[in-house]
DNA sequence: GCATTTACATACAGGCTGCATGTAAATTCA
DNA sequence: TGAATTTACATGCAGCCTGTATGTAAATGC
């Protein structure tokens, strides 16, 4: 009878709760941060207990990391779509840094990914999640000029890890109100002086 | 009698009390960061009890900015100490970058400056912090550079902001074992690219 | 159809933070 | 110079939070 409404597979039920924990631990942590929320108010707002919780994930910093890599991958997936790759490499720097920059403004989003990150899970851990998601293209993007000859050859880890550390900052500029065209014209500038010195 | 070695003033006494509490915090804060480091440690490596740390500080985070400010201001010191400022501006800047990574090799440093403090204090506050220390001999830097002439004229304040946040993930960078060396290529091919379009 | 595993709910122990209360020394003031 | 007041702490308490241990019902494997 309501065999089709009540009974749920095992997958479906850990499926459910586990993105319903998610969910609810990225409004909180995106709105008060990660010291300021609690597990007791993250579990009331997805709807389950604290052993669902701790069934699912080894501890609050486990659950955090969950929402992290999700975010990580939303903001990638932004970018990428405004990406059109058929462009020239350096116009596709421009274009994916703005991409990026406007990813970024979505609420809680800064706090989360470049100040609670980094200090939860460490900049090893970071860095290690940027590489599959946000810097990736980045990193593809700096290599696809550079074989172009439209911009100088040097070490492509640390430029990607240099040039991503400015665009995390100008989306902390634009979260505290600089104007977003402001950080976008400094960023051209030297991308531009890094292309001049082929 | 003992009046000279018991008889204190209350001045004397905050003083010590003060000073052996940022002292504790900032090997602790610095050892196993701030979420990890609790109150009850801090007051029993200083000596004295949490009735002490709360009479002289708001609380935990109001002490961790003083360590914060401390250790700024000891980086700020230690740059300037290596700068000589007759140079000419361009090199002047390159010669600061260097002194500037390896006063943050001091262990510890790059977490409480760089992780910590953004999560714990937020960014406002670092900036604040940062524009009365670390960067403000690199945002003069700049200006004269700018003045000069060698280097191309644009917003001081975001290029300020954006070459510091280079320079900070190249010290996380060394932190993790990049080689210092290469990440001041990297950072001396950028400086050099912005001032080839003057 | 039974044994085992899975997905939770509940209860508990330990630790930590901030505050309230108490006390002795230092400072102020008459 | 002696009393009143303020300062510099020490101690104890209340509340919250995290992680774990234990119990139970449903799902899965055999």
């Amino acid at each position: 009878m309501q065999s089709d409404s009540m009974r749920r597979s095992n997958q479906e039920r850990t499926d459910a709760t586990r993105a319903a924990l998610v969910a609810a631990a990225r409004r909180l942590f995106t709105g008060a941060g990660y010291a300021a929320t609690g597990t007791p108010e993250i579990v009331g707002a997805a709807g389950v207990t604290r052993g669902a919780l701790y069934h699912h994930f080894a501890d609050k910093q486990t659950l955090f990391r969950a929402v992290v890599e999700q975010e990580a991958a939303a903001v990638a997936s932004e970018i990428e779509r405004a990406a059109p790759d058929a462009t020239d490499a350096i116009e596709a720097l421009r274009v994916g840094g703005r991409a990026y920059l406007e990813a970024m403004r979505m609420p809680g989003r800064t706090r989360l990914l470049l100040l609670d990150g980094p200090a939860v899970l460490g900049r090893a851990l970071m860095d290690e999640i940027d590489a599959r998601h946000g810097n990736r293209a980045l990193r593809e993007g700096l290599t696809a000029a550079m074989r172009a000859g439209s911009l100088a050859k040097m070490p492509v880890g640390p430029l990607t890890a240099l040039l991503g550390a400015m665009f995390d900052r100008a989306a902390l500029a634009v979260q505290q109100g600089e104007a977003l065209d402001d950080q976008l014209a400094v960023m051209d500038a030297i991308v531009a002086g890094l292309a001049r010195q082929t």
